[in-house]
DNA sequence: CTGAAAGCGCTTACAG
DNA sequence: CTGAAAGCGCTTACAG
């Protein structure tokens, strides 16, 4: 009979009464744990009804709730999807579009009982994140950061993981994975569209403010800019701008940095709408008229929009559909071994505001 | 011997190869699997060197990864954190300031190798929320809704659920709850603040913008700023306007109702941001210059604040470093069986913009 | 309708 | 330094 050490000056901390287990439910009702088991599964099919009664007795009495964890090991499930986020910056949640991504996946996947564990990783070198543990996760979601080369061959090894993977806003993935979905907007056809709407207008010399390192979106909005205006558009004039953080300061800080020793161009089409705003602030304050004297344009069409004036001319995306889209995807390829589709890609809008066209 | 049935169109789907476990590589390595567990958890001086080798290439061999879910079980801990918020509006992570405490909760726990589950619950009933299963976590923040009383009882009978709770802007709570911890900011002393700062500037009537549905921290800013306006302003100067969702749309559908009948304050008092700007944008629609005909205040001085003219008067939260300061607490309250502060209060700053003072 | 037993993949005293 | 065994709290064939 070991006892605590007498005279402690504080109370003993008393032990932490252990957790009812199913055990002692078993015992208090007279049955076996298996027969709990069964009342807490729901199968009453298989019990007598006094039985079954007695056992939901005894749990109230003893406090029982079940432990997920061992049932999740016994059944080879974790009940669990997993979001990495590689984020250099430290801020990811801070980005509405990856918050929104967030919160459309997380609330689908809880609606089909799953839970989602999030993690950032502010390295590129993820295979032994939290969320690829065996037994914590059924499938992991990336969003990833790094060049394009880099990122597909991280995605190969992930695919080997053993874990479905859903790797957001991608392109251009080797299509013979069988454990990796891709889900993203179309981000070229947005480019195309928004740099065609500024060409339409007039504009002859364009900027691109860019983030200081780029995920995969924003690559492809890029590459749909440069398509948009057009090869007939004659000369080099499309300068890129990037923006570090993207915040406020740095981005006024950029173009800062650039109106020193380039003219103003006509247009300044910016990847998401954090710059866009920035950008037309600090033209207005520079003593330019927007849109008549230099255009604006955002991406994403968050709702801080409408704050600035004049209204940014932006492209809608729907990232929070992204997330549900995701959670669908995962489920489906939880229940039937594999995924419906490969890939699955997004719809965007072009919406026009007073930074391009006047009333 | 069953074989799958013969002459099925397509491939037989191969079974899934098992995943590689400890007994796999100890078979391969021609030991035991205790010798493995000493590998895989760094216990080398129980090893002699050769063994280790001879273990450590049978784990590359057959490719071998940790089971988490199982060694959580066996010991107990689930190295997860939840984080369930409450929201009947579906967009939780949109609001700037939860998905701030969410991005500090989920890279400080991070760091220390612990995962975040999230989960938003559209629903005040929630003690059978997932992030309360046994064995998913070991400890769950709450950012809660509901009336002050509702809250009151439902954070007593979550402290019953045997788990460590962190109530994250809770106030008033009972102090006799040895399983909670509050964590909040000085969301009072904001309020003050911010109703001495007009007050001093001359204004004499003022309303406030509160959201639809108040979190704890609303209604403390609101007592907040009653105080701040001091009992000797005399008459009964200080309206409520409640603005729904608090988006742009709903707070200045909102603003306009009340202005239909009632003359307009000499200030506007948000309880954040988001309504603030949009208070400012209306007003200077109507023809009101800010700050010379009406002032205008935020809350919360998010990036945001930056894109509306004039910048508002705001109070700067730290709602990131809540997030971390949260998780510091329940390592802590982790590592040593009891919390070490039952309660932190974040302290909050004034920042002064044009939209109270030109200038 | 009910129970005894094996096992999910680990860790941890306990012997040797 | 190494191994056999028990057990974390469940579920699931398999008998009765």
């Amino acid at each position: 009979m070991t006892r605590p050490p007498p005279k402690s000056g504080k109370k003993a901390p008393r032990a932490p009464a252990p957790r009812p287990t199913m055990r002692k439910v078993a015992i208090a009702a007279g049955v076996s744990v298996m027969s709990v088991s069964n009342v807490v599964n729901g199968r009453f099919d298989l019990l007598r009804p006094d039985t079954r009664q007695r056992i939901e007795e005894a749990i109230a009495k003893v406090g029982y709730r079940p432990h997920a964890g061992a049932r999740n090991l016994r059944r080879s499930r974790a009940m669990t999807v997993g979001l990495l986020i590689i984020d250099q910056s430290g801020t990811f949640l801070g980005e509405p579009f990856i918050a929104q991504i967030a919160g459309g996946l997380s609330a689908t996947l809880g609606d089909y009982n799953y839970g989602m564990l999030l993690q950032a990783s502010p390295t590129l070198d993820v295979e032994d994140s939290l969320v690829f543990e065996h037994g914590r996760t059924d499938a992991v979601c990336v969003f990833l950061e790094g060049s394009d080369g880099y990122r597909a061959k991280l995605i190969e090894r992930l695919s080997k993981l053993d874990q479905p993977i859903i790797a957001f806003q991608e392109v251009g993935l080797r299509n013979d994975l069988p454990n990796v979905c891709v889900i993203r907007q179309h981000d070229l056809v947005g480019g195309q569209l928004i740099a065609q709407h500024v060409r339409d207008l007039g504009a002859k010399r364009f900027a691109v403010l860019t983030p200081g390192i780029m995920r995969p979106g924003a690559s492809q909005r890029l590459i749909g800019i440069r398509e948009g205006l057009g090869r007939d558009s004659g000369e080099k004039t499309c300068a890129i701008i990037p923006c570090g953080d993207m915040s406020f300061a740095s981005t006024q800080a950029a173009l800062l940095a650039f109106l020193a020793d380039n003219p103003c161009p006509d247009a300044f089409l910016s990847l998401n709408d954090h710059m866009g705003i920035a950008t037309v602030k600090l033209m207005k304050a520079q003593g330019l008229r927007v849109p008549q004297d230099v255009m604006v344009t955002g991406f994403n069409n968050m709702e801080f929009r409408q704050y600035a004036d004049p209204l940014l001319t932006t492209i809608t995306s729907h990232a929070y559909e992204m997330g549900a889209v995701a959670a669908k995807a995962i489920l489906y390829r939880l229940e039937h071994g594999r995924f419906e589709e490969t890939e699955i890609v997004l719809p965007v809008d072009l919406v026009v505001g007073g930074s391009t066209v006047t009333d």
